[in-house]
DNA sequence: GTCTATAGCTTGATAGAC
DNA sequence: GTCTATCAAGCTATAGAC
């Protein structure tokens, strides 16, 4: 409730954001977001300079604030295990406890903001370029991180397992609420807490089985 | 090499395969697929009835030649292991082996069809409708075989270690090449033989693990 | 910063000749 | 079954008034 007036330009962003998770980049009109943000046409194209350059502002501004806050925690563990290495429980918490917390106590955009990464993250089109851009830098450390909790593990398991681990997190975070079919009401896509007990023990036995091999 | 001769409509089936694989259903237009196909853009809407139709056709071409695969692996790993139930590591074995197989000795249609799996998969868009119509009938079949590989389990956790199997495998054929950026070239986005020695293992030990919490 | 008006294209779909 | 021709609607982007 700090800052209820929102900018034109804070504006086009959340419904850019909402929008594009919903129908991905190519399936929504500046038209639509102009619209839905109550804002005039052209405006995107002055504080933005056009439709990609937004979509990219979307990707950038909540990625910037998940990167701060993972990189705290990993810090967070490795202090509080050193001199050892943090554990690989711990280094995948510091991965996603971040992400699982601004889905829980955070305002309603960072479900869109995920669901939207995970659609790019399994694309094509802008996979490589756009997550590599963002959180590249990030994710190195904690790569190098998870190395160092299973000193006996390959480079290569190591690799494999966080792109299996990513996998494995971006699918529960596009909520596509395919699991509610599946088991017939049993789970739901959105219920961040049965997500949270179960995600990391999940990744976390499936890293240590890799390298195990 | 049996039938070189390729109908209309299956060469209107491969090339919007390819290209919906790259840039998605709404990035996609119809003359880009024509014009690839060698195909008159008015033949679309002869022989599918309109864009959407074909999109689905593609999806559901290849969708039951897997699902045949898939049933027919479940049966035998089934038959093996009676009277015990088929073990966590053969069942996900049949799950994912088929898939693997296609990828490593058939035609290169595979490789966008999956490609184009995984970001469907992770579409809020298509995710729970069309995954569902193809799919779940089949992974019905395999999550109760799960079930029974994993007593000791909880329905939920393995309808949620599903869900991360799938995001493991979806993201892992998505091939977008970020896994070669991050490992500087160490590991590569199409290396099947190394995905296939690493994911199998990856997922059984996480399901056990989920089992044992 | 905001808005109107519009240029210049591309889109999916179809009517109708062959 | 195939192809030409075309329609109406939608698109991004921008020039220029306020």
């Amino acid at each position: 409730m700090a800052r209820p007036r929102r900018t034109t330009k804070e504006k086009l962003l959340d419904a850019a954001e909402k929008l594009f998770a919903r129908k991905g980049y190519h399936g929504t009109s500046l038209r639509t977001i102009t619209r839905a943000a109550g804002v005039d046409l052209a405006l995107v194209n002055y504080h933005f300079g056009g439709k990609q350059p937004l979509f990219e502002a979307v990707l950038e501004r909540r990625g910037a604030l998940l990167n701060e806050e993972r990189l705290r925690r990993l810090a967070e563990v490795r202090r509080a295990a050193a001199p050892a290495p943090a554990s690989t429980e711990a280094v995948v918490g510091a991965f996603f406890d971040p992400i699982l917390d601004f889905l829980e106590h955070a305002d309603r955009g960072w479900h869109s903001y995920f669901s939207l990464l995970a659609e790019v993250n399994n694309s094509p089109e802008w996979g490589k370029r756009m997550m590599g851009k963002t959180f590249n830098a990030t994710v190195k450390q904690f790569i190098e991180a998870l190395m160092q909790s299973l000193p006996q593990a390959a480079p290569q398991d190591v690799y494999w397992g966080y792109n299996f681990l990513t996998g494995a997190l971006t699918l529960s975070l596009a909520e596509t609420g395919r699991l509610d079919v599946l088991s017939a009401g049993l789970c739901r896509s959105a219920d961040v807490a049965a997500l949270r007990a179960r995600l990391g023990p999940f990744v976390a036995a499936g890293l240590r089985g890799l390298a195990r091999r």
